[in-house]
DNA sequence: GTGTTAGCTGAAGTCAGGTTGAGGTCAAGA
DNA sequence: TCTTGACCTCAACCTGACTTCAGCTAACAC
């Protein structure tokens, strides 16, 4: 594990220690989001610092943020040196304002939700769940608003 | 478009009454969420009933249900009678808890993030923007949370 | 040196929720 | 009747973010 005191971690170990499976890593090291040293026989050598890396990308992730954006905020981090903790929290204090957009945008869904339930009406010109906002809107007929992973199996009470 | 007094719609006039492409129509017609007549040759009419199912399904995406599901609650719908306002009622009332769970995994997301923003910790094993909570952490690694349509273009100072 | 475990590649597959295209048919107005 | 626009089917394709597979090689413990 440690080798010519440089400390490199194999793709199982970063794949443990963050979480990602190794098919991830790899797929991200094609991407260009990660990058990694080689054995001379092949084999991935990570340097710790990728563990900081993917915790961003698991966190970008998290929030919605896709992978070419991620790409994107990485590769404005400092090229020669190790990136720093303000280097991270610039990245990742535009986030802030997103998520609060989102929870706007939902909140927002919600109260119009309110407003149709008990009319029942789901009319299609006045409806304000059927027609949300012109943000909503904009992003076009059939777009989804929530993921996967918020979904819960159907409820019992539909 | 009135014809033998039934006033069946065609598929571009429920297309454009709806929004919905006409592509759309016919995927949720082989997926089961929509029912019409045929013509003697071949073509669609629809009922008008189906302008409400429509917006039905339009709110139930918007809020992120999946089709799944959809076409589960509207299985539910009375199967000889027009649905009433009610039904339709009783359909949309159970997404509204929905809603709040999800609005509340997004606002702990942010409380997550506001205890990083500043430490730049991003810690694989304290960050809770990394290690979100039960509900979120129990749908696996690499979920997304949010959707393409409730994200922005890059911002400028990522 | 041998066995076991871990890692490699490239291509293909997966999932949702549709869209697109080719090639052909229907319906309605003049 | 003719023409023109609307409609039909079926199959293939799309995006994003990965996963899976087959067939092969590396690293390491004993």
């Amino acid at each position: 594990m440690a080798v010519d005191g440089k400390d490199l971690l194999t793709i199982g170990e970063v794949s443990d220690r963050s979480g990602f499976p190794q098919s991830a890593l790899r797929f991200y090291e094609r991407e260009g989001l990660l990058r990694a040293t080689r054995t001379a026989g092949g084999q991935r050598r990570y340097e710790r610092a990728v563990l900081r890396r993917l915790a961003f990308i698991r966190a970008a992730r998290t929030i919605g943020v896709g992978l070419d954006e991620v790409r994107a905020g990485l590769d404005r981090l400092p090229d020669g040196r190790t990136p720093t903790k303000a280097d991270w929290t610039r990245l990742s204090r535009s986030w802030r304002g997103r998520l609060d957009e989102q929870i706007q945008a939902l909140q927002a869904l919600r109260d119009g939700l309110d407003s149709c339930i008990g009319c029942g009406c789901l009319s299609l010109q006045r409806c304000r769940l059927y027609n949300p906002g012109d943000y909503v809107a904009s992003y076009g007929a059939g777009a989804r608003l929530l993921p996967p992973m918020l979904r819960r199996p159907p409820a019992e009470d539909l």
